[in-house]
DNA sequence: ATATAAATATGATATTTGTCATGTTTTCGT
DNA sequence: ACGAAAACATGACAAATATCATATTTATAT
């Protein structure tokens, strides 16, 4: 099995912090696992008993409202660890875990980790770093979601996936949604997205190449606001 | 002026994690300010050379959008420490603050407590848990006004506010807030917020004494979901 | 390869919400 | 106590968005 020490991906997330001993201890029970697309890696409620590390793939964070609608909160790309909210609060998870594409994940025990947390400060102060800047970003998105239109939110998850996560070699987002996907990002109801993405198209801000977009005009996509 | 050692308020928050020592040195250099009802206590943008310790009070944090409404994020109250956020991301304030009463805080400069987020590891661990909290929060509030109707979300924060910061002698919900704060709150137009609060009003599940608000049957409130 | 299911697309219509206009009530400074 | 300003309230209408119906295209299993 691959060790952490030597783990690439270990390099943009928290876990970078960790002294050298520590990480062979982590390396030394970490589980390493194989997700398949459209799997769950948790779900809305589970006790989550560790955190999971994306050593591969992007997986999307979101919450089942009451109208039965998802809706996605997130989206948490190779590099990035998952479960550590809810790991710090103790609680169960609020959000449902499901793979986008295949992944590749290693698991840490909460026991591991835990101790880590509250005896390496410079850890702790990672982590926490980690979190202010996600909630700042939903900061953000609560006031987007609250003040803008369907159109320009829209347009700000394309910028936005486009800006965090890149592009094929064709120019295509690297990140393949499914129109539900991208209505459920937005906050908005399928249909909805897909006639704001068939706009965006027909004014030549998009093209589409079978289900993958590209961004043709992203100056343009950024205006409207 | 008053000690922060012997600070009831103290115990509200993460202040309660360090150490005598700590509270003693931090005491020492703090600043206590009054602010009335209606000023702004930093702004969007503003560097933030400390964080404040609300003793008394309440606040609103909300940011403007593009199209020139205001969208209050999260109301702030006595015992909540008040721009650790920005603190600890090293960034300018993504909020701004407003005393929604008259509100007695205290300044902790930057320099003093920075160093025991990086030396205190319970401090720190303290601080982390309630930043996960908040992100819970505003991961739920995501969801609520992605896929809520105003009449939901006006529900919903009623109860909030009720459970939050409960009620006077009388039964009014304890902190008052204007029409405009309501709408900004639920993330709707002014008007549309006082159509739901009449619509509330005539169906029984308010009452309003002047521009107090007292729940009359919160299960029915809470049933609209 | 083909049947079947799922995803995408678009029109018609209903519902929700925002905007503008205007009137009433409350608040506040002098 | 009084007048001006702000906050609250409500109607009429416009705009945005959801819902339902129904094609069309694409993916998937056998």
């Amino acid at each position: 099995m691959s060790k952490c020490e030597q783990c690439i991906v270990r390099q943009f997330n928290s876990l970078k912090s960790l002294t050298r001993d520590e990480l062979v201890r982590i390396s030394a029970c970490k589980t390493t696992k194989i997700i398949r697309k459209g799997e769950v890696i948790f779900n809305e409620g589970d006790k989550l008993n560790g955190v999971f590390c994306i050593k591969d793939g992007i997986c999307k964070l979101s919450k089942l409202s009451e109208n039965g609608k998802d809706q996605i909160v997130k989206l948490v790309v190779k590099g990035e660890l998952l479960g550590q909210r809810s790991l710090i609060s103790d609680e169960r998870a609020n959000l449902q875990a499901t793979a986008l594409n295949d992944m590749e994940v290693c698991f840490i025990p909460k026991e591991e980790i835990i101790n880590d947390l509250k005896k390496n400060p410079s850890f702790t102060y990672d982590v926490l770093q980690k979190m202010a800047h996600d909630l700042r970003d939903a900061d953000d998105i609560i006031v987007n979601m609250a003040q803008k239109s369907v159109r320009q939110r829209m347009a700000e998850v394309l910028v936005n996936i486009h800006a965090s996560f890149g592009t094929n070699s064709d120019g295509t987002l690297s990140v393949l949604l499914s129109r539900e996907d991208f209505a459920s990002l937005v906050g908005t109801a399928t249909e909805s997205a897909i006639r704001v993405l068939s706009q965006f198209k027909k004014e030549g801000l998009i093209s589409t190449i079978g289900k993958q977009i590209k961004i043709e005009d992203i100056e343009e996509l950024k205006r409207i606001e």
